[in-house]
DNA sequence: GCCAGGATCGTCT
DNA sequence: GACGATCCTGGCG
């Protein structure tokens, strides 16, 4: 399975938020399928560089295709891969992985059996593969992280776009983006939802 | 099954 | 000094 490339992630977030699903996310002997995401730009006030570069938000701003890694709630790992040339920040979150690598080691790590319990949500995937603080920055395209394209199966009318999950500005933006009928990611989409196909993209 | 509440800390005002 | 791109548990029905 091929890699992906810095290209990929030089491109509107809301493409690549979109083609990331599907893509395979491995990290140390740990993988798993990308189910969910969602997209943030500079134009988002739900997105960390809204208010300007700062020290946290620095990597946003930085090169494609580098992990931005921070703490939510004082409790969780948020993954979020950067898009957009270098000076324009926005970044895609990851959401949702279907683990297909490592199913006993995400298990001792999140304390859970159910396969669907372990990867099914953004800071569920981060402790079963490991990620944490210090890989903010880190190059996505070089170990530990391992990024594999999607594989021919996979559709874009199989994926569907709606509301993004757990923000409270800008929550009406259908910046989210799911693989349709896929029972690991984080929520169900809600009823009104639509295909994303690649022209949608803003 | 559903919902309310609590945990916990880096970042910015 | 308040807040947040979350997750889990316990109580109730």
């Amino acid at each position: 399975m091929s890699r992906l490339d810095r290209a990929f992630f030089d491109r509107s977030v809301h493409e690549v938020a979109r083609d990331l699903i599907g893509c395979e996310l491995a990290v140390e002997g740990t993988a798993g399928i990308i189910v969910e995401t969602e997209a943030y730009d500079a134009t988002d006030p739900a997105c960390h560089a809204y208010i300007g570069r700062t020290a946290r938000n620095e990597v946003l701003f930085g090169p494609p295709g580098r992990a931005y890694v921070y703490l939510s709630y004082g409790i969780h790992n948020l993954l979020n891969a950067v898009a957009e040339p270098e000076g324009s920040a926005a970044a895609v979150l990851i959401r949702a992985l279907e683990p297909t690598e490592g199913i006993d080691l995400m298990r001792d790590r999140r304390g859970r059996e159910e396969p669907a319990e372990l990867c099914s949500g953004p800071g569920k995937l981060t402790e079963a593969l490991g990620v944490d603080l210090s890989l903010d920055g880190a190059d996505l395209l070089a170990p530990p992280f391992e990024l594999s394209a999607r594989r021919p199966e996979w559709r874009t009318d199989e994926i569907v776009a709606s509301t993004r999950i757990g923000i409270t500005r800008a929550a009406e933006l259908p910046w989210r983006y799911c693989a349709a009928g896929n029972s690991y990611v984080s929520r169900p989409w809600p009823s009104d939802h639509q295909a994303a196909p690649l022209e949608a993209a803003p």
